[in-house]
DNA sequence: ATGAAAGCGCTAACAA
DNA sequence: TTGTTAGCGCTTTCAT
């Protein structure tokens, strides 16, 4: 900047004004500056202007990996959020740092923030860290969480309505005249929490009464899943229905059940969660629970938004609905 | 940190010195600072830092989107190989800058790196930009591209064996017994372009003539895809096999040439091209070429690592496999 | 082993 | 309309 400012005859403030556009300055003053700079291939150095006025137009973007399965969640949903997250920052003019942290050691998640690389976080999964969260929060640090909401919660969380999306899964496979049906979700992550609860209330619903038995806690790490997965099948043989977590976990469920001899859905009805791609093409294809990608990234930026700009943010439900596909049609006749 | 040393009581370079780890300070007085400093809750400000240093650990990561097909690329593909950089560039102590821009103005992906937000560049997908990304090299900014090598190419390039991935479908379909081989994938862009050449070359070394009515150029992006894949299935029956340039185009095939009334695999065998998840869960599953898409990222941030540290850096070509399904199945008999 | 001081590239009073 | 100056938070000579 001193280059050009040496090179127009001018001060550095000037060269400063022109390049931000300040309408103070004059006409051709403006012109000599703006030609010297673009043939001198000069751009400003963000680093020092953001240094300069203390502001960060950076969002950080954490996706926590699961270390009890020693591999990094490849579940498409995640990738699918962080994609229009993407977007929508994108479109805001603002960018996005990415990272992936352990998710049992999320603190450092917020390094990044406190350090002055991003001006606010959106966590995607809050996993089983309630209580740090609600410190964060407790601190003030501007973050969001892609999840559920729950009692006593001090942070702002946007998510699916999963006691609804347990809910209409569970209600359709009874519909559709199944009777012990699985339940395919680590109960330990709230979000898996409420959609079990939803699945109970369906149950109760309909006169039948949850069975211990039949729910299974995997990850959902397809890798992770599929030994206890092609276990449970093989040993649960009265199992006429599953509701899984997850796309990829519902596909793994019919993978093990036609390994153990059934048949699906003729014998057995499945539902997955999140109707990705996967879901549409899957064999057979799932019936599946939709969740809002487009309109929670919106909304998770939204919110992120607001509280930056010093507004208090009440958490957010958005509405799922259920996707009918050939993996729960009844056995006709 | 003026705090701190005041209340320290020493002056603000020997708190950066302890904060920096360096070895010329006293033991006393550096616990002191450190346990200051974690009562504080004080962490360095990176950005000041950085701006000090004239240093970065930043790489931007760039997805171009189609703005043809006036929609976000939602391919699995671009999605999981994101991934899978944002995990190499985590292990190795960088943050990652993902954004998303308009595949025609390629140049503002390189603003970021030009104003210092970024030390480097990673690209995902050539497109169409060929001269433009010999431009960037030629100006020596540190870019690596995921996508094919092309002649006369300045910048350096890593990827998939294009050639052999198209050679091997080929090849493969036409020893199920296939002859009418349709190509589906837009040879604009360079990767698919190698692909067709092996797909060419397959058909030739079986004495048979590509026909270029059997190609259908279209894009990536699966809405803008289906209605002409559907369009081509209906008016060319004569077809017995597809080689798509994408799990999820397979699919689509597949799913078109069922509405038209066609059995796959028994009538029309189908290769997909990535393996993603959709592959092996999909109806039928697809056989398919596989990217290797951990060492891609691996490679990629390789590449960029050695042009930053000065060196030249050749482009790189990764060996694919044929990972064989259900799609492709000769019908017995 | 520690402190004083300069300066990274930029912006924003304030003065002219 | 333009220039002068101070300073953002940090690191790093150079003294001490």
């Amino acid at each position: 900047m001193a280059d050009i400012a040496r090179m127009a005859g001018v001060s550095v403030s000037t060269v400063s004004r022109c390049l931000n556009g300040s309408p103070l300055v004059n006409a051709e003053t403006r012109r000599r500056v703006e030609e010297l700079a673009k043939s001198l291939n000069y751009t400003i150095n963000l680093g020092a202007k953001s240094f300069r006025l203390q502001e960060n137009r950076t969002v950080a973007v954490v996706v926590p990996y699961d270390r009890d399965s020693r591999q990094h969640i490849s579940d498409p949903f995640f990738l699918t959020i962080v994609g229009a997250i993407a977007d929508v920052l994108t479109a805001r003019g603002f960018d996005m740092l990415l990272s992936r942290v352990d998710a049992d050691h999320l603190d450092q998640a917020m390094r990044g923030v406190e350090m002055g690389k991003a001006c606010g976080l959106l966590l995607i999964g809050q996993w089983r860290h309630h209580d740090q969260l609600n410190e964060l929060a407790a601190r003030h640090m501007p973050v969001v969480v892609w999840g559920a909401e729950l009692p006593q919660q001090l942070y702002c969380t946007v998510g699916g309505d999963n006691h609804a999306g347990g809910l209409l899964a569970t209600r359709h496979l009874i519909e559709a005249g199944r009777r012990r049906i699985a339940f395919l979700g680590d109960a330990r992550l709230p979000e898996v929490l409420h959609r079990r609860q939803g699945y109970w209330q369906a149950l109760r619903d309909a006169g039948l009464a949850p069975d211990p038995a039949l729910e299974l806690p995997v990850s959902f790490a397809p890798a992770a899943a599929r030994a206890p997965i092609e276990a449970f099948f093989a040993a649960h043989r009265e199992v006429d229905a599953v509701m899984a977590c997850s796309d990829l976990l519902a596909l793994e469920a019919v993978r093990a059940l036609r390994a153990a001899g059934r048949s699906v859905p003729a014998e057995v009805s499945v539902t997955g969660y999140d109707d990705m791609a996967l879901a549409a093409y899957g064999t057979p294809a799932l019936t599946t629970v939709h969740q809002p990608v487009a309109e929670a990234a919106e909304a998770l930026v939204d919110a992120l938004m607001q509280m930056l700009a010093g507004e208090r943010v009440a958490p957010l439900t958005l509405p799922v609905h259920l996707v009918v596909r050939d993996s729960s049609l009844r056995a006709t006749g």
